[in-house]
DNA sequence: GACTTAATTAAGCAGCATCTTAAACTATCA
DNA sequence: TGATAGTTTAAGATGCTGCTTAATTAAGTC
């Protein structure tokens, strides 16, 4: 339990989910469906999310939900604002999955 | 060049380094010596910092002066200055130490 | 209870991070 | 120029991260 928001905020993927569920909750498949990797992934990055107190999550039915604890981010808000109206977040996913694809060619 | 802030941020070591130069420039040397680490390991960590434009390096005959770039790091300040105030980093730092001693014992 | 849907946990692997020691570099000064 | 002090770069060991697939858990439905 109880890991390091600023670890957790180190991986663009983690960032990207964070953005996903900034103002509205998510469901985990919901958030999963929208990355180009296998639901466990999601599941762990979520995992990590919530142990360093980023997210919130809540049960309901089958699904879990999940949403930003914006309170425990305002103090990072400035910083993650900037850099998502800049949409470099988004670019660096997609250079880091360039980047794959070419290593493996 | 050129690294990802948030990415230079999640480490400790790095962290507390930051808060060394906060206030006023020092040399590498001066910093390495306030840990319990080889210098090399510091001079890599303040390549990391520096890649990232969290602070900057100025030269002085054979020294390099190192100093936070605190208009780089204004939008984090919120954030780094409660983790400071409340000394979470030096703690986890030492937990760490603690640890890695444990387990080679 | 058996089946389906939603999601997590487990196990394993590849790649990256961080440390170490040894070697190299750079500026100063005798 | 040769020696020294301050620091970085190189090479290598080791552990952590983040992914994958397979197995498992949990809730709802027939």
């Amino acid at each position: 339990m109880s890991g390091d928001p600023l670890s957790a905020l180190a991986n663009p993927r983690r960032r990207e989910i964070l953005r996903l569920v900034w103002v509205e909750e998510r469901s985990a498949g919901d958030i999963a469906r929208t990355f180009d990797v296998s639901w466990p992934a999601i599941s762990q990055n979520l995992r990590v999310l919530k142990a360093s107190g980023l997210v919130r999550e809540r049960r309901v039915g089958t699904s879990r939900m999940y949403r930003a604890d914006r309170g425990a981010l305002r103090p990072l808000e400035a910083y993650l604002r900037r850099m998502w109206s800049r949409d470099i977040d988004r670019l660096r996913l997609l250079a880091e999955a360039e980047e794959k694809k070419r290593s493996k060619s």
